[in-house]
DNA sequence: ACCTAAACCTGGGCGC
DNA sequence: TGCGCCCAGGTTTAGG
């Protein structure tokens, strides 16, 4: 699920619900998603909620933080006498807050993981190492061109590569090289310089709306406050196979596989 | 360096 | 209603 604004959304209503609450106990009742450091976070007061790439990363007061990847199906939701949400059958961790708050991180597939850093070490975590910049925080239009240029690799699955740049996923790809025009397969550096502007341009819009929708729930994804975004009804591509290109209205959107990747695309005006 | 398939898991949707 | 098959927002790893 949970691309950049996805997971941004969520930080927004963590920001908003968990700051000032400490951490009394975390239950995990699979291992394997949470597998160690849970008794640094119980004593702990929340200071501020970061996102780099798709990571959430929650400080605390006592030196430590804990990192929580949703990969594709990971919900992380509040619940207080104002948000009475539940835990499910998919809530496989559960932190029990002060004034009778909790915060439940579910995952239909078990895919998603948490970890506990020392604040001064996150930066310094395996994955979030690695992560290349942000669109919407120090991408610049001229990395965005020098990287382009450097790889030979279909634009699109240069675009869903973490290491290059951090928060594009599959959906918010597919929707930014439909605004932008470009097939999905074009070999990075043979984007014209026009082109990558353009490109550029439309990776911001996208994420920008997805954000201003509150994401996209087509599937598990839900805010901190365990509501629906609606991203999923301003879908320009992905999703869109057999349906008429809403631009050009001359041809059906077609889907094949790129990189192994559900890719979506209009063969009249994607060139 | 690049590509593909499979792996990690489970639920939902579809065709029959 | 049930069953089998295919698909899924992510990332890693094995093998070519």
């Amino acid at each position: 699920m949970p691309e950049l604004p996805e997971v941004e959304t969520i930080r927004t209503g963590l920001e908003k619900h968990l700051i000032g609450h400490r951490i009394l106990g975390v239950e995990v009742s699979v291992a394997k998603i949470f597998p160690q450091g849970k008794e640094k976070l119980v004593g702990g007061n929340v200071i501020s909620v970061r996102r780099l790439g798709k990571v959430l990363i929650v400080d605390l007061d006592n030196g430590f933080s804990f990192l929580v990847h949703l990969k594709l199906t990971g919900q992380v939701v509040f619940s207080s006498p104002g948000f009475p949400n539940q835990p499910n059958k998919f809530t496989h961790v559960v932190f029990s807050l002060d004034k009778g708050s909790k915060l439940f991180f579910n995952d239909s597939r078990k895919f998603g993981w948490i970890k506990v850093e020392k604040t001064t070490d996150v930066a310094k975590e395996a994955f979030v190492a690695k992560l290349g910049p942000e669109p919407l925080r120090d991408l610049t239009l001229e990395r965005f061109v020098k990287l382009l240029s450097a790889s030979r690799r279909p634009i699109k699955i240069l675009l869903l590569d973490q290491t290059k740049m951090s928060g594009v996923g599959n959906i918010y790809a597919n929707d930014a090289l439909w605004l932008a025009k470009i097939d999905p397969r074009r070999p990075a550096n043979g984007l014209a310089s026009k082109e990558a502007e353009t490109l550029f341009g439309a990776i911001l819009k996208v994420l920008k709306d997805g954000i201003k929708y509150q994401g996209a729930s087509d599937q598990w994804y839900v805010t901190a406050e365990g509501k629906k975004g609606s991203y999923q009804e301003h879908f320009l591509a992905y999703g869109t196979q057999g349906k008429l290109c809403v631009r050009c209205g001359k041809a059906k959107m077609q889907k094949f596989f790129l990189g192994g990747r559900g890719t979506y695309a209009c063969p009249v005006c994607q060139k």
